[in-house]
DNA sequence: GAAACGTGCAACCCGGGGGTTGCACTTCTC
DNA sequence: GAGAAGTGCAACCCCCGGGTTGCACGTTTC
């Protein structure tokens, strides 16, 4: 329910090729600012900030002011989230793929629920 | 690089509530039809081919032609690469940290690549 | 204190994502 | 064959996501 809506929402943060590479570069690196994160990105400061904003929103990220600079550093626990909804949903998928496939090989047995 | 790209696509066709409810839906039933799917949900059969059709496009879900009907089903392969790439991440995340706490616990040991 | 660095805020632009409606076309059903 | 069921296609609308520019505000540094 609202789990799925959660789900949604670091999905979409992790949607975009900006901000994946900056899961990325934080992932690696550490602790980043925005203006170091744009530095080498092909997009304005600005938009790094928004990006960085919405992954934060996302719970994805956490900032910290660090004197006349802010630093933005990875938050996995949403990232388990995220795996643990996918292995839901392939768990679902396999345990639908083994009744099709039991009921085609024993087409007569009751099946309940 | 391409890698991150197809990523990117895999998460931002995962990142809309109503494509995730779709999955969902395809991950425990099986294969079903825009129609099927469209019952239930609160957008139109339209909006639901419009949203299988970006879930194919990255890759997640595969259509058949059955009589005048339409069957999608999920394709879980992808959900694999999704899971991976957040596997890398958070582990080039711990051993970020890894590295953070030996710098810490033994400030004049010399550290190399 | 003045200059340089790093941010924050606001206005603005543009494209496309999400949704709808209407209709024509095939396929099943009776 | 007529009608119902299931799709496909196209036009259209609205909103907001991604990006930019310009400037004012703290913080360092010399």
């Amino acid at each position: 329910m609202g789990r799925e809506q959660a789900a949604a929402e670091v999905f979409f943060a992790l949607g975009d090729g900006t901000r994946l590479s900056v899961v990325t570069r934080l992932g690696s690196g550490g602790a980043l600012s925005a203006t170091t994160l744009s530095q080498g990105a092909k997009v304005t400061r600005q938009a790094i900030v928004k990006h960085l904003q919405v992954l934060e929103g996302a719970g994805l990220v956490r900032h910290e002011k660090r004197g006349r600079e802010v630093l933005y550093a990875l938050e996995p626990e949403r990232l388990d989230d995220a795996r643990t909804f996918l292995d839901g949903v392939s768990a679902s998928w396999d345990r639908a793929i083994e009744r099709l496939r039991a009921m085609v090989e024993e087409p007569d047995k009751p099946r309940g629920r």
